[in-house]
DNA sequence: CGGTATCCACCCAGATACTG
DNA sequence: CAGTATCTGGGTGGATACCG
């Protein structure tokens, strides 16, 4: 993250490499999506959400997507410890177009489904 | 992509995990931006309007897009040899999907990178 | 022109063990 | 409970050479 990469040194503005690609990573879509109407919420109940993402990749996720200003994490000193997530006003204005696109992939999801398997039994 | 893959068979109806994260990888997103309101585009002019895709990943981009239905591939067998790639209707229907979803990220990049900044320098 | 084929470096992501 | 540290394999993506 400190050096330049090259699509940025070509590309400083482009929104799809600085936002998009930063979002369309295996686990973030999820995380947000998981959050949203459920927020705040604990980094064990994130676990139980989402059965399949391991222990580092989750708090990865989390960290990265709060560099970014989608979520907020905050700690409560108690014993055992507490910490919880919650969407910002930025996640927040993101979300509807996040939903749109699955909404979309749900309606034609079958079909491309259908799409692929035809491509492969040539 | 033959055998199931651990997700598949915990979520096999994860519209993110089937769908969305199949055009989330590095290039899929700007093949399909770049074709759009361009169609239909020779293999060379989707190389020189993304400079920074390598021909190798141009051609599997352009392949995985196929195989799910998003554009066709139209071989015209003259001397030299010309290709075109062309947005199918299921593209063309996800397209004002991403576009909002483009528009945000416009809208935001300046205010995320300044919070990426702020939050590395402690 | 529009690809394939091959080799290879990198880093993402999982597994495991340990900690405040 | 909510992490961090370390190791490691596998897949992604780049470079290069060759082909119809």
């Amino acid at each position: 993250m400190d050096r330049m990469s090259v699509e940025d040194a070509l590309f400083p503005g482009c929104p799809i490499r600085n936002v998009l690609a930063r979002i369309g990573d295996k686990w973030s879509l999820l995380v947000l999506y998981t959050l949203d109407g459920a927020e705040p919420m604990r980094f064990g109940a994130l676990r139980k959400a989402i059965p399949d993402i391991s222990q580092k990749m989750l708090t990865v996720t989390l960290r990265t997507l709060e560099e970014d200003g989608y979520l907020t994490r905050s700690i409560y000193p108690e014993v055992p410890p507490r910490v919880e997530y919650a969407l910002t006003e930025r996640a927040k204005s993101l979300l509807p177009h996040i939903n749109g696109l699955i909404a979309w992939a749900i309606e034609n999801m079958d079909a491309i489904k259908g799409e692929r398997k035809a491509s492969r039994e040539v």
